[in-house]
DNA sequence: CTACTGCGAGACAACGTTGTCTCTCGATTT
DNA sequence: AAATCGAGAGACAACGTTGTCTCGCAGTAG
């Protein structure tokens, strides 16, 4: 009925020798004389024959799936986007391939698929944490698991992150230069690492002068909302720190339906994009998504070829990219 | 060495009872005592037992990898990004993961990664095609293949697209409307279908009044210069349409540059983040990412089913949203 | 002219799982 | 009470490939 795929063994026959010998030449192997060799290649071009990945991966020892697994938040989000991109390209210099999953910070759905991909026998896992424990990693998963972006909580690895406290304090230092001293700060849930740190800058630049703080914000709307009420509340904020760019674009839009815009300062904690053609122009710490990406999978490859050694906390600078809105 | 993971033997023995006992009750099979059953998952659960996919689908019937392959132009591009996420979606709902590849309008890697993935056995691929001949897909790739986005070119199969054409002349209908005569097209290489569909709508809505035209746009500099290539030149027109994000962003980069964006009407094709937010807000013709990714999910899935019947061209419509810099 | 060496090539087992066949044993039918 | 049946469980082969072993043969040494 269906017409199978040809398989070493219909190479071997077309081309009159033994089925390792077709082994043999597909795998490079030069014990194999010339004209044999030239028979077999023919006979692998008119029939079509492609390996079976499968079977071999079976057979082989050692065993790679020359595949790794990505999970991110959010791969429709510019910055997972960004980073899943960058580890691509890693990859594709290794011709190794991607299998992707979004989190939505689901501690459930990054359980289940971590585990799918191990049983998928991917050779390693680059995983944004969703900030759940990660106990089940170390009894489910077996192979080199590389975080971004997040610190993992209840595991232990390579981590490749952004410098969230510096980042943060140095947006929080860049308003109080300007005069500011109400300064509201807007951001996500605690629970997330990246959150935890860059409230953690933001209190340290104010110390006993920290303002209004709303978390848990993950939508457009509740940031506009919180954008909303920390400007309205007893200590009526003369500028907004917000921590990650939902809550930035959350707050420009509030400003702008306030008309306000131009007269409340407003940094924000990664970058986005058109932030530079706003009116006004929308300043920012930068991260670097594509160099996070990067820098995780070159770590994972690491640890794929069999580098041992203790977990690296690697930190990704971020810039400090003033374009208006923070010099208000 | 190395601890391998326990394999149905190992269980087998735990459990006390055969090999193919614990493969029925791995696999779910009725026909196993309670008391067995009980026995089997319990060593299941103490081993960490998880069953070798590779193995699995060798010997299977069906030969279902419950993965399939996504290539796309580049997954970090707000577009991609948004079919891939609704693509993924569908997969997951189903239980399938998803290989994913970014294509960067290059040939060779679309041959190179469509061959990989039938290697890995995926049981489908969704491609968004470069707009090279696809010949090389009937002979190497014999999974079932639906087509994003673009249209193939040397292959044929389901296609869900964006109404292309529709969209583009009234995107032009509107300027032509608000009493814009000389009216310049920016847009990319004409070798992919998107181009060429937009560019005839575009023709279409003008008649023999068609104004200056720029292909093969693909980076904002290069979009940038055509657009104050197309003010500048002798036509001088009043109104822009942009037939790709990229060309847009470039048009309201130089427009603003040239202080001129409140005198030139834009309309771009396809929206893009913070549209609403410039100043003038761009109006734009907008595509349903998701809706696409969604639609070529389905029909994947109902392929690899095993529905037959003639390929599908599915049109998604887009939709006009005047915002202000169409309106000028 | 026999014994040894080395290399090319095939035979065979094995990877971890599932499809098929067979066997046992208790229950039902006549 | 003998024959039949069915369901549960194991034995065995097979999926497509690679690792290992062996064999044959040409070339060389004694």
């Amino acid at each position: 009925m269906t017409p199978q795929r040809p398989t070493m063994n219909d190479v071997a026959r077309a081309a009159g020798v033994s089925l390792k010998t077709v082994s043999r030449v597909v795998n490079g192997e030069t014990t194999v004389a010339p004209d044999l060799a030239a028979k077999v290649r023919a006979a692998v071009e008119t029939l079509d024959y492609r390996p079976h990945l499968g079977a071999s991966m079976l057979r082989r020892n050692d065993r790679r799936t020359r595949t790794i697994g990505v999970l991110l938040d959010d791969v429709s989000h510019p910055f997972s986007a960004a980073v899943h991109r960058a580890i691509e390209d890693q990859a594709r210099a290794r011709g190794i391939h991607v299998l992707t999953g979004s989190l939505d910070q689901d501690p459930a759905r990054e359980r289940d698929l971590a585990a799918a991909f191990a049983e998928r026998q991917t050779d390693g896992l680059i995983l944004a944490p969703t900030g759940a424990d990660l106990d089940h990693l170390a009894f489910h998963v077996d192979m080199p698991v590389v975080f971004v972006d997040r610190l993992p909580t209840g595991a232990t690895g390579d981590t490749v992150v952004s410098t969230n406290v510096s980042g943060a304090a140095g947006a929080v230092r860049h308003l109080i230069a300007r005069g500011h001293r109400r300064i509201a700060y807007l951001g996500a849930n605690l629970r997330l690492s990246t959150a935890r740190e860059r409230f953690l800058g933001y209190q340290r630049a104010l110390g006993h002068r920290a303002g209004p703080a709303v978390h848990d914000l993950h939508d457009l709307t509740a940031a506009e909302r919180a954008t909303v009420a920390v400007l309205r509340g007893p200590s009526s904020a003369t500028a907004i720190f917000a921590a990650h760019s939902m809550a930035t674009i959350g707050a420009v839009r509030a400003l702008r339906h306030l008309g306000r815009q131009h007269r409340i300062a407003l940094v924000g904690f990664d970058d986005f994009p058109m932030a530079d053609l706003l009116d006004p122009p929308i300043t920012v710490v930068a991260q670097d998504p594509a160099r996070l990406g990067r820098t995780a999978a070159l770590s994972l490859f690491e640890r794929i070829e069999g580098h041992t050694g203790p977990p690296r906390e690697i930190r990704i600078p971020t810039t400090l990219i003033p374009r208006g809105s923070g010099e208000l």
